[in-house]
DNA sequence: TATAAGCTCTGTAGTGAGTACAGGTTCAAG
DNA sequence: CTTGAACCTGTACTCACTACAGAGCTTATA
């Protein structure tokens, strides 16, 4: 029950490895909640501040968009979310990111399939130019 | 030798599919050159104009910057450009879309495998929520 | 010819997810 | 008591656009 250590915004952008000024823009828009002051205005963060700093941390790293991570914690904050609430938007995150992969599957074949057209060296002829320049469809007259 | 049709920002858009102020844009950051004007200031894109629109908007569908569109469209410029140059710029995108590939890749991974331990429903523990809150690294006191 | 609708012009502000800076206050060590 | 580090606030910048306001121009119809 003792009270957990407080600590200032310095040294939690250090032991989270969070910009400093990332973590006052993410209470500014309201991911973190303000946290306590001492009497002349400096941010203490207790345990609980720090966990959900690091969950949001987490959460980015894993591609969440911020609107997706204020959906979570807002479940996480009513304290009575249902698992299944979670997995939705878990697995409505995960088909944006296969579906960002296939449009990049999909990048990919072409550049490949252009530069492999390019023979590359001095000639002042380029197929990849070319194929950028395309047939100009609906570009007549 | 006749000279080509002239048509105002609005069709060029049309025929493009590109947003009207998007033509707009693209001129004030340099990749399309300021077109003619009518006496009373209207832009009037000449055929050679509506070419390098194509050609942006094609080498924005394949994922290149503005700042990679410029420096292709720079060496198009100089009409000294040899297939080498155009080859590497393509390579380097080439290689960014493909480490963007694998990174979206491994959080596939983990989005999928954190999914997949969480049953849904409604009971109030969640396996996802955990994995974010995870064992809090370097989050004593 | 008058007028109304619709196109074009300009500058400016907003998006997402931060980063960076200026100018001022407070804290901690010596 | 002084100095320098850390903290405070507000604001501007990034990228690649998109959207809007208020003005001027063009075109079709009455």
């Amino acid at each position: 029950m003792a009270a957990s250590r407080m600590i200032k915004r310095g040294e939690l952008a250090d032991r989270s490895g969070c910009n400093i000024e990332t973590i006052r823009y993410y209470e500014n828009i309201g991911l973190l909640k303000p946290p306590e002051r001492t009497p002349a205005g400096h941010r203490l963060y207790s345990r609980d501040d720090r966990a959900r700093l690091s969950f949001i941390l987490r959460g980015r790293d894993l591609g969440f968009s911020i609107e997706e991570l204020k959906s979570l914690l807002s479940l996480v904050d009513s304290h009575d979310y249902s698992c299944g609430e979670v997995l939705d938007l878990t697995r409505d995150h995960l088909a944006s990111v296969r579906q960002k992969i296939a449009d990049l599957k999909k990048l990919e074949r072409t550049l490949a399939d252009v530069s492999a057209q390019c023979e590359g060296g001095d000639v002042p002829e380029c197929p990849i130019i070319d194929a950028l320049f395309g047939h100009e469809v609906g570009l007549p007259d």
